[in-house]
DNA sequence: TTGTCTGCAAAGGGTTTGCAGAACT
DNA sequence: AGTTCTGCAAACCCTTTGCAGACAA
């Protein structure tokens, strides 16, 4: 975490940007969160700076993906989720019934990506897939939130 | 299609509720449109009929949805697109450059449905599902949306 | 000092809701 | 006639934009 702190100021100052407290709070709610909406990066900077503006929020968001620091997927209606775009990339798969997000080693795609890459000339983005279905979870239906 | 329209009144009928000239136009739209979002869908009612509310399309797409005729998908940013639920499932290849929408039989999804289902107790709802990538279209830079 | 960043307020897009009149059965 | 449905208008949620003051460098 610290390191990505640190690679932030340097990701800034080598494009003329500047390091504010803002910056660092979303980037670290975004990392300690795993995936989260606006509103609840939101909610968990304001815990540590209660002045922090939602507006402030989507700037930050959008200039963390911008230096490749962070990205974000649509986990199903409403907003999407952003979580840190380091190595460990990820499938996301969404319940339809309690909402939980669990997320897979890519590697079981492998065989489908090559197939549609080869079949249709298509480079699937491998963290931004969600898939949508029904969770194993024997206590399912109670978590429905 | 036709088809379509007087099971369409038969589902009405069962439970209750009215057949409708709004009702039949939106079923038609979403059919004949294939992947629309409410705003298309509505533009395309309109042509046949100009006084209908977009209102009304969500609250019939909603019902159409609830009747198990049509169903919904994110296929990015902003509002879902509707299509039919036929048998003709499918699963759809977004290209996040040109923004094209493509189809493919999802009998290329077996083995990774049974694979999530064995691993992780996950049933992968097939229709809902949106790949992300690139598209592998020689002009896709040129059809930029 | 200088140009970037932030907060505030307001606008914007998409979707939902309340209500009275219109329409289906 | 009795309900359901529709259109209209307004409310809502989420996100973006404009602007003046605050702040990093």
């Amino acid at each position: 975490m610290t390191v990505s702190e640190s690679s932030l100021a340097e990701m800034l100052r080598a494009r003329g940007l500047r390091l504010t407290a803002q910056r660092q709070l979303v980037l670290e709610a975004v990392l300690e969160l795993g995936h989260a909406t606006p509103e609840q990066v939101h909610s968990a900077v304001r815990e540590v700076a209660a002045g922090v503006n939602i507006t402030t929020i989507y700037r930050t968001l959008e200039l963390l993906e911008r230096l490749g620091l962070v990205t974000h997927t649509h986990l199903s209606h409403g907003s999407p989720t952003y979580h840190s775009a380091g190595e460990d990339t990820h499938v996301h798969l969404v319940c339809r019934i309690c909402g939980a997000v669990d997320e897979v080693d890519p590697e079981v795609f492998g065989p489908l990506c090559e197939k549609l890459a080869a079949e249709q000339g298509f480079q699937v983005d491998i963290g931004h897939v969600a898939l949508f279905g029904v969770c194993g979870r024997s206590d399912c239906e109670e978590r429905r939130e």
